[in-house]
DNA sequence: AATAGCTAATGGTCTGACCATCGGCAAATA
DNA sequence: TATTTGCCGATGGTCAGACCATTAGCTATT
């Protein structure tokens, strides 16, 4: 004998909902049918239906409207949900993810150096640029940083990684916003961070991707060093 | 003027809970009143409760049983959940799902050399005898090598990787499992692969993180080639 | 042609009901 | 006395119907 697994309705819908989703039948922004009809084909009840629309609109994967109907997001939304549970983490969790945030850093600078196109490292000249630009503007100071990493990580060419990146970014966000709003560090570190910028950027475009690999992880162990010791405290 | 914002009822429920969870005022464990007297509580329908709920439970924060109550969970896997959803269309990509694993396994060897318990080595070395108990059956011998992997992501202690790492194989399982099953090889393939089995868990034993990474590495290499092949092709 | 008002459709919410399951208690049994 | 059996209340899961607020699109008035 083996224990009887049992099924919940909402989770069937979700399951059948996320497949079509997955298989793209259902495409970004391509509106469901109203609520009442789809308990009809799914032959339930509107409180399990909606049960399971609102667990998706809640992945991000739905939107509903009001008067309008229920529509399927693209995969942007999600993130924004994410850093809504930001603060839920513990401190190991946070240790963790600056870890695993490391190590993507660490070998999306290596892969980079190796698959950058002149464009891709056009782009990150220009975030470069904005960094400069921004010493006394902390807020576009770091809007410029993110833009750089990320930059990198799309330089990789592979979409996963890029995702994990972003999302690790977003969460541990609120932590390097504020490791780095220190006013009495603010100036140096800024350009400290700048210049380790530049080193990581030359040596993306001299293509020595070992390089590169070890200035991303000297980069983000001196700049995380507070928020390590944050998280440790 | 600004716009009006549109609050709905079970987001300011989620809220609440959430808010509950995080002052620790609800402790992993604890027993939430039951739906109808929440409902009074609260002051909203049954229905508006419940969409709530089946959010949270959801982001893996409560865990609802039939007839006992809904309790807070444990062990939070918001993030880990969160990280999931967030590839979950990009499904396709399975060559950057096979670079993404590639470089996660290696990783997590790297990292298992350096922390890897006593108790965890010796799980390695039963998942190897499974291995090997199971040459000629090659279901045995798939789970046992899957364990292996697992047992040293879990090695690393760090709950994100461990858990990328299982995601991803989750999605490569059947891939794996297929370029495994070559009738015409699988008894040199198992040997080969088992003899590398071995030499990374005795880099694993001697703590030699940077031997660990490079045997992992060479491994995925040979035994994903075809599988490589059948993506690109 | 532009605007105001109307109507139907739709998601959001509430209520009451019924069911399946679980825990605990009491009666029946060995 | 110790164990099993059966029952009952509590609880989450599901369903059906109703009403409300908002939206889009149409119509008629200006």
């Amino acid at each position: 004998m083996r224990p009887v697994q049992r099924t919940s309705v909402s989770d069937a819908i979700i399951a059948q909902i996320t497949d079509l989703i997955e298989r793209n039948v259902l495409k970004p922004g391509d509106r469901l049918p109203p609520e009442r009809e789809l308990c009809k084909r799914f032959q339930v009840g509107r409180s399990s239906l909606r049960e399971a629309l609102r667990s998706l609109s809640m992945m991000g994967l739905l939107e509903g409207r009001v008067g309008e109907g229920t529509f399927v997001c693209d995969k942007g939304q999600y993130v924004e949900r994410a850093l809504q549970w930001g603060f839920l983490l513990d401190r190991k969790k946070l240790q963790d993810l600056s870890e695993t945030r490391m190590m993507l850093e660490s070998q999306n600078a290596y892969l980079a150096a190796e698959r950058a196109t002149p464009a891709d490292l056009a782009a990150m000249a220009d975030a470069l640029a904005g960094m400069a630009e921004g010493l006394a503007d902390a807020g576009r100071f770091l809007a410029s940083d993110l833009q750089f990493h990320l930059l990198i990580a799309r330089a990789t060419h592979n979409s996963i990684l890029y995702s994990l990146l972003e999302t690790t970014r977003s969460y541990l966000q609120e932590w390097i916003k504020e490791s780095l709003a220190e006013p009495s560090l603010a100036g140096p570190r800024a350009e400290l961070s700048l210049a380790q910028h530049r080193q990581i950027l030359a040596a993306l475009q001299q293509r020595d991707a070992e390089a590169a690999r070890q200035a991303m992880a000297a980069h983000i162990r001196s700049s995380s060093g507070d928020l390590a010791e944050k998280v440790q405290g």
